[in-house]
DNA sequence: CAACAATCTGCAACGATTGTTGAGTAGCTC
DNA sequence: GAGCTACTCAACAATCGTTGCAGATTGTTG
């Protein structure tokens, strides 16, 4: 994602403010780009602005997808997460955690062809591997040993 | 998914009762193999029984889900979809109105290299194709050129 | 610096889903 | 067909993630 200048002026480019809110949230994602939900990035600025609202931080975050600086993420985990890599990449999900981890890899031949789009105009493409993360598989190894 | 009278079977085989309720959902799911949502299921079903609760339209589908006998998707769409197609296939999910569709082809190379699956144990993969539906696609065309 | 509009906060509300309770109904087994 | 027990219903409350709102606050521009 861009770094916190740039999202500064792209914010002002658009006729919307500078807060220090927001500045620690652009901080707070450029410095720990995981997959965050909006919980966690509240917990991170809360640490350095306690009077920050939960409410501020979905707004800011609702600003940065609309403006395309980072992605919504709707993998099924409870709550959404905002994922500041804008590269194509696709996910692994723990069904057990909710971790979401980015894939490192191409993954050739996902154009679905015309003929099955059955009309609709494909904006964007995610695969999902969906599984057991190495810590959840050892949590579940040990308590049935157990 | 089964016939009505398979899951008959299963529900019996499971210790679970065959009630008049979950016969009719059975077939409601049996007859509009869509993506229903809870909510759409309890519907159709309400129609032929209007004492019906949602509730008990929850609790089945749940059961269905955890005997496998159908999927439960979480597309972001606000609610959960259960899907009755068993067969490994992938979806199309309009971003306006929450349609979901299944895509009929095969998608090559979705195996995700050892090495790169940092320690998870990969259970599904699932491709989501993100985009506009047709009637959402004239819809918008319709409300531009007003 | 003044003024205006955008923003912040705290709280209330929302939608989807599940828990609870208790009373009534009715599968299923023998 | 009787009895056991699962199931259903209804009504309500609670949960969780997220958003709407009102009034106070504060960037930003001239």
């Amino acid at each position: 994602m861009k770094s916190p200048a740039e999202l500064t002026e792209r914010f002002r480019a658009q006729g919307l403010r500078v807060t220090p809110q927001r500045q620690r949230i652009f901080a707070a994602l450029y410095d720990n780009p995981e997959h965050p939900t909006a919980e966690a990035v509240y917990a991170s600025v809360s640490a350095e602005m306690p009077t920050i609202s939960l409410r501020t931080v979905y707004q800011t975050l609702n600003d940065l997808a609309a403006m395309g600086e980072l992605v919504q993420l709707e993998l099924g985990t409870g709550s959404a997460r905002f994922d500041p890599n804008l590269d194509g990449h696709h996910h692994l999900v723990c069904d057990q955690c909710g971790k979401v981890l980015d894939v490192d890899a191409e993954i050739a031949g996902l154009d679905l062809p015309e003929d099955r789009r059955q009309g609709f105009v494909i904006d964007a493409t995610e695969v999902v591997f969906r599984g057991t993360c190495p810590q959840c598989a050892a949590r579940e190894l040990s308590s049935s040993t157990h």
